[in-house]
DNA sequence: GTTAACATTGACGTTAACGTAAACCTTGGG
DNA sequence: CCCAAGGTTTACGTTAACGTCAATGTTAAC
């Protein structure tokens, strides 16, 4: 029944759901809101494609850094959408290179981040180096 | 009335939220939730420090990678709270490896994203180009 | 072919994070 | 002293992002 890979290929819902430990419910929420499209069976079941799967990996990456879903939606949709005309591409282009930018800013920021919850810990680790000399 | 450096020192609730561009109701919002306390004149209105201002900016840095308020508040919070005992900051500085782990690992999805995001430009680019040469 | 396990579509409930409005108090300039 | 600009609390409203039933349909293993 399964192909030689298990675990590959076509997922159920409850698939992902475990694989990336979020709610079937979430996953059909995503749908609802435009974020997924998969197939579905001749009994109306979803089947999603590793594509897909990719996708919802986006998503949740993308809700990781705060993004709102329509902001996600925008994002991950800025391939696609009848790319028929060249004006169509160079308005998404212009669109990604904005999120990069954004995207490079909050690498930026998370450095920042980092630069001060050391500092915190820094003074930390001075307290404790004086309170272990018997220092009150 | 004002100090030498304009700008400078103890500001009103609307300068901070003019600063950082949000309203003084989510300001007083934070301070409802624990992750602020600034003083009060005798009129019991706030007043905030250099310091206090350095905690608002932490916690919008936060909220930008999509940590909830409670979560931000153990974060600031961890460097406070009756350091009198060694075993307190141990405890302390060992949630704070935790959180520099994290943020960490942030830093390499948000890297993995920036990949996916060239990736699809990529792609646009190419068609725009095969698009320019006269192809359909 | 019959169940047990899993899916589907509503519909309503919930929580976090504020927005908004009312009624009142403080502060600083003229 | 007065008043306009800004601040305070209290309380209720709102939105995004799901959670949680319930009623019903679909699959897969036996």
């Amino acid at each position: 029944m399964r192909p030689d890979h298990p675990g590959s290929e076509p997922f159920t819902i409850s698939d992902l759901a475990a694989e990336f430990d979020v709610s079937a419910r979430t996953i059909r929420f995503y749908e609802e809101k435009g974020l997924l499209a998969p197939r579905r069976t001749r009994g109306n079941q979803r089947i999603y494609s590793r594509r897909d799967r990719a996708r919802l990996r986006l998503i949740l990456r993308g809700k990781r850094f705060g993004y709102r879903l329509d902001e996600i939606a925008e994002m991950i949709g800025f391939g696609e959408g009848d790319p028929d005309e060249a004006a169509q591409i160079r308005k998404s282009l212009a669109y990604g290179e904005r999120k990069l930018e954004e995207i490079r800013e909050r690498m930026r920021e998370l450095k920042l981040m980092e630069e001060d919850l050391q500092a915190v810990a820094a003074k930390l680790r001075r307290r404790l180096a004086q309170l272990e000399k018997g220092e009150s």
